[in-house]
RNA sequence: GCGGUCGUAGCUCAGCUGGUUAGAGCACUGGUUUGUGGUGCCGGGGGUCGUGGGUUCGAGCCCCAUCGUCCGCCCCA
């Protein structure tokens, strides 16, 4: 095979030993906290059947699948002559599999291809890589991890207050101290289209405020001139976006704003009742803010919606969710919620990256390494490594046959914080050179001695 | 899908208005008193200047194309 550069697809990533020792870490320390509130885990595919995904998350997130050709004579079932065909009729036809986009239309069928062996409500979370053919930037990848944890089966609002527990609990287990839970209901925002006589339009209003904090009211206003909306609208509207002050206060001003709304005071009650729940648990670092002007995942979210944002670093959201009505209706399984939430891992990481908060702990691996200066001294070694093994102490023997120099570069290297040096002198008295990587200390200790203090250090 | 930016050693970059053998720091590697890393000192290897065309006596530098990077928009974790 001729010679070829070494190379990924855009918007994937390597990663290092480093870099798996911190990522597990946001991962376990994810993990511990979903068990902890009695969630179990599943996985899925990578690939999902393309109509499967296709029409779940609108026309822009369809074109950001990845397809998967057709293994074999692909051209073969396309049947109509190729010149016919536009890119998007053919792509059906030469591609029936897809990369999964997110974790959540994947838990729905999940959900309902196994409905009769889930007991209710079934609480799931899921790690695990999804792709989406996105144009790479800051925090943004093709292949990313997200983080779901999802409750199908139970309408209770206390699922919503107990995702913002989570959230709380999980990113301030990570060293987070400073970030924001935004909670919205899609009903307020169908209220508030209803309120202004413009109910087909409520994609593009949300769209346009959901912009508010980048581009700003007046910003907001041009897109939705754009968009159809009138001045007058705009006027009715601008109170209500521009809303400020606490979340009671707010919602007291909502209440009013859209009493002839059934729906949007329905959104309303349900932001009361969350909020409510919350009152009898602590939080530690989250502020939980009712924004109206946050509009995610409209494609499915029939309720409550959530994202996260930290305020430690400039990056977009590093997580959200919401609750969906309807997501298991389009697999045949009609009359069962689902609420959820997600953490984008990878822009968690960057984030304690940029802020320094991975421990050196989350990163080694080897605790003590032994050095030996000869065949012979490798060979009495090998007991005292059985026994730190049998400890639970994780130890490598470099083999003999290399300078101590070099073994000693080996354990500074690979971050082990103790050496271990096995000579002639150890042999004779049983008394090895036990080595502080950190300090450059070190002292003669019998092996059982050197157990002991390694087992105490951890 | 649209707009901009950049592309020189493994990494971060320098290279003046085009002019002989393309440089630095870090990394790597060897040595530096006996069996000792991270700090010091001395030496060494490594680049067809993203790729393909073109202009020119001559191109890392200019032009075109192409691929890739990073950033913004759309959208989103």
């Amino acid at each position: 095979m001729a010679n070829m550069k070494a190379a990924i697809p855009k918007g994937t990533r390597d990663f290092n030993p480093k870099q798996m020792g911190r990522r597990n870490y946001i991962f376990d320390t994810l993990k511990k906290v979903f068990k902890k509130y009695g969630y179990q885990e599943i996985q899925t595919p990578t690939m999902e059947n393309l109509d499967t995904l296709t029409g779940k998350y609108g026309d822009e997130g369809d074109q950001l699948i990845f397809k998967v050709l057709n293994s074999g004579d692909y051209l073969a079932k396309v049947g109509t002559a190729l010149a016919d065909l536009k890119s998007q009729a053919l792509s059906p036809k030469i591609a029936e599999k897809a990369l999964r986009y997110d974790l959540t239309v994947p838990f729905a069928r999940y959900v309902v291809m196994h409905q009769n062996e889930i007991s209710l409500p079934f609480k799931r979370f899921q790690i695990q890589p999804v792709w989406r053919a996105d144009r790479p930037q800051r925090g943004r990848y093709r292949e990313f991890y997200q983080c779901d944890v999802d409750v199908v089966g139970s309408a209770s609002l206390l699922n919503e207050a107990e995702f913002i527990c989570i959230y709380d609990e999980a990113l301030s287990n990570l060293g987070l101290t400073d970030f924001s839970i935004k909670i919205n209901n899609r009903k307020i925002l169908t209220g508030i289209s209803d309120v202004l006589g413009k109910p087909e339009s409520i994609i593009d209003l949300t769209v346009a405020i959901d912009k508010l904090d980048k581009i700003g009211f007046d910003g907001v206003q041009t897109e939705l001139l754009s968009k159809g909306f009138n001045t007058s609208d705009i006027e009715q509207l601008k109170p209500i976006i521009l809303l400020s002050g606490n979340n009671a206060s707010k919602l007291e001003s909502l209440k009013l704003i859209l009493a002839t709304s059934p729906t949007g005071l329905q959104g309303i009650n349900e932001i009361y009742t969350v909020l409510n729940y919350l009152t009898n648990f602590t939080l530690q670092n989250a502020k939980v803010e009712l924004d109206l002007s946050l509009a995610r995942g409209l494609n499915y979210y029939t309720g409550c919606i959530f994202e996260v944002k930290t305020h430690q670093a400039t990056m977009g959201s590093i997580g959200g969710g919401g609750r969906y009505d309807n997501l298991t209706e389009m697999f045949g399984q009609a009359g069962l919620t689902g609420v959820g939430i997600s953490f984008g891992a990878d822009r968690i990481y960057d984030v304690l990256d940029e802020l320094n908060l991975f421990s050196a702990s989350a990163e080694q691996s080897t605790q003590v390494l032994i050095c030996v200066l000869g065949q012979y001294e490798e060979t009495y070694s090998l007991s005292v490594l059985n026994h730190l093994r049998k400890q639970n102490i994780a130890a490598e023997l470099y083999p003999f046959g290399t300078k101590i120099k070099k073994q000693m570069q080996y354990a500074n290297d690979k971050n082990i914080p103790y050496a271990i040096i096995v000579g002639n002198e150890e042999m004779k008295t049983g008394k090895l050179t036990f080595k502080n990587m950190l300090t450059g200390q070190q002292q003669m200790m019998s092996a059982i001695e050197i157990e002991k203090h390694l087992l105490t250090q951890s």
